[in-house]
DNA sequence: GAGTGGTCTAGACCACAAG
DNA sequence: TTGTGGTCTAGACCACTCC
C-alpha cells in the first residue's frame, strides 16, 4: 500500500508558506534562492521554482531578477467608499484620507471628445456613436500606480455648458454633485458593479501589478432620477483597495413581523 | 543591433490568447495539446507548458488531466446587491434570481455556541471572549460551490429569545430584519467591505476553484443604531459574482453649489 | 492502448544586480 | 566576478480520460 505523497514542489511551497504565514519570514524577507532551495530539497532547478510561482500566485512573494525572491510588502490599504462622491470637495476623500497618511497622491487625465460606443451609449441612456465627452484618468500614490479610470458624460446633457469641460471653468475639480447642481441636473444615487478578476496584460503593465494580483473593476453610474448622467470603468489593484459601502435599510413597514409584505417600495427604481 | 524578442513561451501565449479574444478558440473549445504546441513552434514541453500556464492564471483557460486545454466557460454571473437583505423574504434574492434562471441554489449551515475570537468581539463590540453564536454556511448552485460564509450574532442579544436559532422557530429563515424587530431591535444600516484577493489553498479547495481565479471577500456588519447586531466574513468566488451596489446620495442644502460647506451631515454615523 | 496533462531531471545560457 | 532569477532543451515517467 503507498501512502499519498503530493509533488514534491507542493510541499516545498507548503514549508515556505508556513514560514511566512507564522512570520518566520518576515515581510520584506528574502527566501532561500533557487539553487538552495535545490540542495535543500534534493530536487531540480525546475522543481524549486514551481514551488516559488506557486507563492507568486497567491501574492505572498514578489520576484526580483538578479536578487531573490521577497515575501510581499502588502502596501497598507486604501479604504475606499461611494460617500466620496457625496462630499463637495476638491478631491475624493480617500485622496484626503491618504496625503493626511503622508501619501503623495497624483493623476493626470485626458479629455476627448467622442463617439459613444454601444456599451456606454446604453449605460447613458443615449443612441449609439452619440457625442459624448471621455476623460481617461491615471491614479498615482506615492509615484506608484494604483488605479486607471475612463469616464464617460454624454454631451447632450453638458454640451455648452460651463461644466462641459469638468476640470475647467468655475467648478473645475469640484466633484460631481455641484457640477451638475449648477446646470440644474441633480444627481441622486450611484450604482457600482464591483467585478473580481485577473487583469489583462495591459492593466498589469498600466498597474504594475506584479503576478498574482487580482483587480477590482468598478462599473460605475451615477442618475439624476431616472437619467443617467455620468458613466465610468475603474480599474484598482486588488491589494491595495479595500472598498466600503455602507448603506441606510430603507424601512416603510411598521416594526411587525407580521405586517412584512411579499414586496416593499424602494426608494430608487427596481430592485436589483 | 539586436531587435527585441520576447520569451517564445509569451509569444505563443499572446498568440493563442488572441484567438480566444477574437473568438477563433470559442468557449469550452479544445486548445491545441502541449506536444501539438512543441511541434507547430518548435519549442519543448516545459516552454508550450509555461504559455498555457499564462493563459491559465489570466483565468482564460482550464486544464483538465487526461483530456486536454479547454477554453473556459464562464459561468454566466449572480448579481448580488445588499438590497437583498432589505426584502423579508425567506431567501436571498439573488437565490430567487437563480432559481427563477432555472439553477438550483442550496445551502448547508452549521450552527455553533462559541466565545468570540478578538476580530469578530471587536466588530461585534463585545469583549473578547463573550458568547456568540457562529453560524458556517456553504453555498452551490447547481452542485458546485459558489460562496461561503461564516456569520457572527452576540448572544447578549439574542440569548433566550425566540430568534436565538435563526434557522429555527417561528420567523426561521424569514432573514435578519425580521428576526430583529421581533425582538424590539430595529436593524437599520449595512456595512460591507470589499476585498479582492487571491485564495487560500483552503478556500480554493472549498470553491474548488481553477487557478487564475480571485476571490471577492466581505466583511458585512448589519447595525441597529450604533450598536453592531451582526456580523460574517463571505468569501466568493470572483468569477462567479457581480456585486451591485445602489446608494441614493443624501442632500441637505439647497441646490446651489455655492452653499456647499466644506462638512456635510451623514444620515448614518460618521463618514468613512 | 493511445493521448493527454502533471511532474521531474540535469543540465545550459541569458539578463540583471551588486560588490 | 559572483550570484540571482528567467528561459529553455530533450528527454523521462506517472495519472488520468477515453475508446
Amino acid at each position: 500500500m503507498h501512502t499519498y505523497e503530493p509533488p514534491a514542489y507542493i510541499t516545498i511551497a507548503a514549508h515556505l508558506r508556513d514560514q511566512i504565514t507564522t512570520g518566520a519570514l518576515a515581510k520584506g524577507a528574502r527566501l532561500p534562492s533557487e539553487r538552495d532551495l535545490c540542495d535543500q530539497h534534493h530536487v531540480s532547478g525546475i522543481t524549486a521554482r514551481a514551488a516559488i510561482n506557486c507563492l507568486r500566485q497567491e501574492g505572498l512573494v514578489e520576484t526580483i531578477r538578479g536578487k531573490g525572491v521577497y515575501v510581499r510588502h502588502v502596501t497598507p490599504l486604501v479604504r475606499l467608499s461611494p460617500e466620496r462622491y457625496f462630499r463637495p470637495h476638491d478631491r475624493p476623500t480617500w485622496v484626503a484620507e491618504a496625503e493626511r497618511a503622508g501619501r503623495d497622491v497624483q493623476y493626470t487625465h485626458t479629455l476627448t471628445q467622442t463617439a459613444a460606443p454601444p456599451d456606454i451609449a446604453e449605460r447613458l441612456g443615449v443612441e449609439d456613436g452619440a457625442p459624448a465627452t471621455r476623460i481617461d484618468y491615471a491614479f498615482t500614490m506615492d509615484d506608484e500606480p494604483v488605479s486607471t479610470s475612463v469616464c464617460w458624460e454624454p454631451l447632450a446633457l453638458t454640451g455648452g455648458t460651463p461644466i462641459q469641460h469638468p476640470h475647467t471653468g468655475p467648478l473645475a475639480d469640484r466633484g460631481i454633485i455641484p457640477r451638475f447642481d449648477s446646470i440644474g441636473v441633480r444627481v441622486d444615487s450611484i450604482h457600482e458593479v464591483v467585478n473580481c478578476r485577473m487583469p489583462t496584460p495591459g492593466e498589469s503593465r498600466a498597474l504594475r501589478l506584479p503576478s498574482g494580483v487580482p483587480v477590482a473593476a468598478i462599473t460605475q453610474t451615477f442618475w439624476a432620477g431616472e437619467r443617467p448622467v455620468e458613466t465610468a470603468d475603474i480599474v484598482f489593484a486588488g491589494d491595495r483597495y479595500e472598498l466600503h459601502y455602507r448603506m441606510p435599510i430603507p424601512r416603510f413597514t411598521p416594526v411587525d413581523p407580521a405586517a412584512y409584505a411579499d414586496e416593499t417600495v424602494w426608494p430608487w427604481g427596481t430592485p436589483l
